[in-house]
DNA sequence: AATGAATGAGGCTTCATTCAT
DNA sequence: TATGAATGAAGCCTCATTCAT
């Protein structure tokens, strides 16, 4: 049985971490500052997270599982190809706009080193790329969509247009709403996917 | 009298730079290697540059200064916005694909901060941003491409599809060639243009 | 509840940083210097003090403080201004004689700049003019000295010559005793503040 | 023969030192300071002095042989010991008191370590402590003055007054001039020296 | 005599991590 | 579990001094 306390104090350090790293950057941010936000010891930090970057690790990782999480269940009764691929685009914009703090780091911090993109952030973002590229592939087969180009590539296409919707998103200071953006998104990427004439 | 020393010695660190930050990341890469690489005392860096800082945002102004060069004088010639919009899509991946330590740091390192990404790199990328803003815009006049959506927005979209192959491409070890990838992106982009029905 | 530990560390720091500077000066003192003999680790030090120059800072304050706290127990009963000036150059000459490494700091290191010969020092030194003005103007009032110089005049002077004395005391190699100097100083005082025929 | 122009370029570069040390402090004034000022490279300062500390040492050396000339030349023709004394306490405030920024260094920067108020600032004191206490016993021998005291501890006092004054005007914000203190000092000597009754 | 680019030793300070309590 | 004082390695940067021109 998992003792509460644990989990909430682990909680508290990430949610401390978010808002730090996202207003001074993972190298601008040290341990005892979000040990102070959570208000716990430095040394408790350690007692939850092996070392500083891992704690980033947990960051996204617990990030990437809510994404996963509510994805599975919006997309759940969901059949039709473009159906799915537009909740996602939906979805992808939603959450990376509920969350200016989480999104600061998912769109600018998580990048921050070969190491650090190539070893975490990819392997999940290798699956989402898959888990688009299947849709894809889908409504290729069902011969709604251009098949002219691969569906890993078009996944990443699509990919690219939202990272950089939400890249765009996080770096203007206007106060607009990311998810406004999900309407045009879908406009743009069904468009991009009609069969060639 | 010109002392062809001094700029020779400037580009010798910045080169040293690009392969160090490559490999090990800015945080990673002390001044110290920077100039021992470039065959330089410590204390010349600072003869050169103010401090470490800026040897990044001058790694990046040389680059996006080379890359806006070139961009001009190869679309001197081309008048017809389709044509012009394949030009810069080669462009952007023969250039970022030409020097992966370089891409390596554009593509990565220098997304480390939201200050950096912000002052810095979106300056210039903005700038790039409109420029092919305008060729859609453009495009959209003669009625070749889509008018539903906005031009800027459009922009972004075929910005970020560019932006996240090169990234892709940078992350991925296979010893691929980005350029390779120019005519299916320059495919995707065409057909995304194309006016609805 | 309360830790001894940490007031006695910051006091060892600072015990250290007198034998240190006094030997080798404030600018030929590094603070690894200081940490090695107060027997803590070169961070340790910036657990005490923001940084190198608040060590001194806090010398002096430390040193000032039980100057004006012995100045004020050991003046309580004595009412008469002669005997109250007498006792105060008795007790400035044996406070700064009782600690040659210090009475070095005091004497030269602090010295070393305006800023902090004008910040730090003269807002406790001014003070301290004060006090000695504030007896000479009573003796005055009582008759005793002469008026026809201004009482703030007059305690410059008198200071001057204890400083004097405390500097040359300093600089001399010979192992003589500062308090031994007390009854002549005193006696060129007395004589100096005379009223005139 | 001596060339002008090398005592012209090490006096330029002297004055310049004056001004930066007095504002800068001698430790925050670096030698390619003094060289732009003095309008020369930083490697011609070499030339004249052997380091750094060879300037401070020069700055004062040249200020005292000044003061040394010029006391000299106005004490020729005074022969009683009281007019001789007041002289001095007039030229010692009036020269300090000519030049702030040199008043700085010799009331400040110069002595900022035990060295160089050792070595260097009181082998020339010295000989001016020994001047005024030559007078001083003089006087004493024709009966003028207090014999109780010896000669060599009340021209300490003397200095230490004048001493005080400089250093109070220095710190001092208020736009005075120190020379307009000399009467009242030359009262207070000449007070103090008055024989015991 | 003069230059000023280049040097490189060394200092101050930060901060992730540990460990005795 | 929790604490937070202590650690000490390591980095950025300064600047007095040199030397080829």
């Amino acid at each position: 049985m998992p003792r509460p306390a644990t989990g909430r104090k682990k909680e508290a350090i990430l949610d401390a971490a978010v808002v730090e790293i996202a207003s001074h950057g993972y190298h601008g941010t040290t341990v005892a500052m979000i040990a102070r936000r959570a208000g716990v010891a430095d040394g408790t930090i350690y007692l939850y997270f092996r070392n500083k970057e891992e704690i980033l690790v947990s960051l996204f990782d617990r990030a990437m599982d809510r994404f996963v999480e509510q994805g599975a269940r919006e997309l759940a009764d969901l059949t039709e190809p473009a159906a799915r691929l537009g909740r996602i685009i939906e979805l992808h914009l939603e959450l990376v706009g509920s969350d200016r703090d989480l999104a600061i780091i998912t769109q600018v911090e998580l990048r921050h080193s070969l190491h650090f993109l190539d070893q975490l952030s990819r392997a999940k973002v290798g699956a989402y790329l898959q888990a688009i590229a299947a849709i894809i592939a889908e409504g290729q087969a069902a011969g709604l969509w251009r098949t002219d180009l691969e569906a890993t590539l078009l996944a990443k296409a699509v990919f690219g247009v939202l990272d950089e919707m939400a890249t765009d998103w996080v770096l203007s200071r206007r106060n607009t709403r990311l998810q406004a953006r999900a309407e045009a998104v879908a406009a743009f990427v069904t468009g991009a996917l009609r069969p060639l004439p």
